[in-house]
RNA sequence: GCAGCGUUCGUCUAGGGGUUAGGACACAUCCCUUUCACGGAUGUAACACGGGUUCGAUUCCCGUACGCUGUACCA
């Protein structure tokens, strides 16, 4: 029982990464930094129709951007290696030869079509089991039903086969799930699922089974989907006679769509405007979501093969894993600004939640906004710099920080400083309406004017100088500042509300503050 | 259809045989701010339904409904 962690997250390379996989990697290296354990990632490469160029480098770059570190992974290596399923196509052949031999599993020889009308005679006939297992197999054409000479001259013939699992007609199938507790199902009611495909490639039950075996996996922790075909992974192991090191299961809560009904699609990303990968993608078209294929579903629209990631919508990375943490899991209590080191230290399997969880946008913004707001004016400068130089836009350093400190507390994302912080970059191109009609009178316009003038008095123009000024400039007419404060607010950025008025001032400079000032007269209509 | 899993505010969730059912997002109001935001305060809002067990059930059991996942030589 006392054995070493290990756990692994093992997605196939058949598009970006979704952002539910991130979790699950998430998942996985929480428990695993939590106990001390190993962090492995294998590449589940073994439908060689589903194959994307550029997706495993693309769950590469997603993960490193996250700051989920491996310790064994295609890329780094490791004592188990090839850590790609694809490389390790020679074992799974003799593993599930094995299982033959010793009659835990037979040959195929149906071809796709004949288990296609297999499958809609029995659907038609009502048929209490529908699948390939017990009550059907021996229908079918394999090594069961076939006389053993048949057999051994299909294989001669070089004709082409399948392996299946037999499994057993009757019994139960009893595991626990550290997320769901006891889990139990009728042996009947399990098919004799494929291992080995005729092209000679294992499923996913004997790839995932064997290599989670010789890697030394301790604890599987991956989606909700794979729920119904963990019996059979139990079988499996049993059959291979690993039972004893068989490692323990926790199936994840899905991520659901925001409204509606189902997994969280890339769909619903378009349609309501947002991400659900990490990464933008650009390596052309994604293969087909396997979760959008069903008969009763739309047609799936033709991918465009470009999606927006997190990272560009512009979310910090600690940020995405606090909102990804939260939705399944939840400490014990009810602080939900975790870092990464505190998501480690209060990581608990037993804690996760069984339903469901919403993919609620709101959230993760909020959150985004949370970590934005505790970055140091330079470190948010220093994110703000490349969104500058995008537009074309360079200020003097000092000046970025001083903006990022103005603007810190009320944006969501680094970039809305360039939207809604236009007026640090350029004059305004219009006023205010509502402010204009109430508050640009005869007296503002004078106090504007003078103010305009006595900014050459002053050798500089910082926050205190400014403050100084504006309200010295009020009081020589006889005016109270806080009356005019809105107008010249108006007058220097547009808008009526914004960032600390002195701090503007201060950011934008003398000459800056005259001219928008002359551009603000000039556009004062006055009788 | 069959199998498995699930069901606490609109959403993420805490809780658990006796609670004013707690927190967060969102929303609303107020305070702060001569602005806006941040922050603070307050408010609206939930135990799917029906049986049982029990002095007492949202919590335990059973059933129903609903939902999800799976039911591929995809993962």
């Amino acid at each position: 029982m006392a054995r070493p962690v290990r756990v692994r997250f093992a997605p196939s390379p058949t598009g970006p990464l979704h952002i539910g996989g991130v979790r699950t990697a998430l998942y996985n290296y929480l428990f695993a930094r939590q106990q001390g354990g190993t962090m492995i990632l294998r590449i589940e490469d073994t439908d060689q129709t589903r194959f994307v160029p550029g997706a495993e480098d693309y769950i590469r770059r997603s993960l490193a951007w996250c700051g989920i570190e491996l310790d064994e992974s295609p890329w780094h290596g490791g004592p188990h290696a090839p850590y790609r399923q694809s490389e390790r196509k020679a074992t799974y052949q003799a593993l599930a030869r094995q299982l033959v031999e010793r009659g835990q599993a037979y040959y195929a020889f149906d071809t796709p079509a004949e288990l296609e009308t297999m499958r809609q005679q029995l659907l038609a006939s009502k048929a209490e089991h529908t699948g390939y297992g017990s009550q059907t197999r021996l229908q079918m054409k394999n090594s069961l039903s076939l006389p053993a000479t048949e057999v051994q001259a299909r294989l001669a013939a070089g004709e082409p086969y399948s392996v299946r699992l037999l499994v057993p007609a009757e019994g139960e199938v009893v595991f626990d799930d550290l997320v769901r507790g006891q889990v139990r199902v009728q042996a009947n009611t399990i098919d004799d699922k494929v291992l080995l495909k005729s092209d000679g490639m294992p499923t996913y039950h004997l790839a995932n089974v064997v290599d989670d075996h010789l890697m030394e996996i301790s604890h599987v922790i991956r989606g909700e989907e794979w729920l119904p075909s963990a019996p059979l992974h139990v079988l499996l192991y049993r059959a291979f006679g690993w039972e004893a090191t068989r490692p323990q299961f926790a199936h994840l809560p899905l991520l659901l769509k925001p409204e509606g009904e189902g997994k969280l699609s890339k769909r619903d990303g378009d349609r309501l405007g947002f991400s659900v990968f990490p990464l933008a993608w650009d390596g052309g078209a994604p293969a087909p979501e396997t979760d959008e294929t069903g008969p009763d579903d739309e047609p799936t629209p033709q991918p465009t093969g470009r999606s927006s990631g997190f990272r560009e919508d512009g979310y910090l990375p600690a940020a995405l894993l606090n909102f990804l943490a939260l939705l399944g899991w939840h400490p014990t209590t009810d602080q939900e600004l975790l870092s990464l080191p505190e998501m480690i230290a209060q990581f608990d399997l037993s804690r996760i939640h069984k339903a469901g969880a919403r993919f609620d946008i709101q959230k993760a913004k909020w959150f985004n906004q949370q970590y934005i707001k505790q970055l140091s004016n330079e470190e948010l400068a220093q994110q703000l710099t490349p969104e500058l130089a995008s537009r074309n836009l360079s200020l003097p350093p000092a000046k970025v920080v001083a903006i990022g400190g103005l603007m810190k507390e009320r944006i969501t994302f680094v970039k809305d400083i360039v939207t809604d912080g236009a007026f640090f970059f350029e004059p305004p191109t219009e006023y205010d309406a509502q402010v204009v009609a109430k508050k640009w009178n005869a007296d503002l316009t004078g106090y504007l004017a003078a103010l305009q003038s006595a900014l050459a008095t002053v050798p500089q123009l910082d926050e205190a100088t400014a403050r100084e000024l504006t309200h010295q400039v009020a009081e020589q007419r006889g005016l109270k500042p806080g009356s005019l404060m809105q107008g010249l607010r108006v007058a220097l950025t547009g808008a009526p509300g914004g960032p600390d008025l002195m701090g503007i001032i201060a950011v934008l400079g003398q000459a800056e503050v005259e001219k928008r000032l002359g551009l603000a007269l000039a556009m004062v209509p006055l009788p």
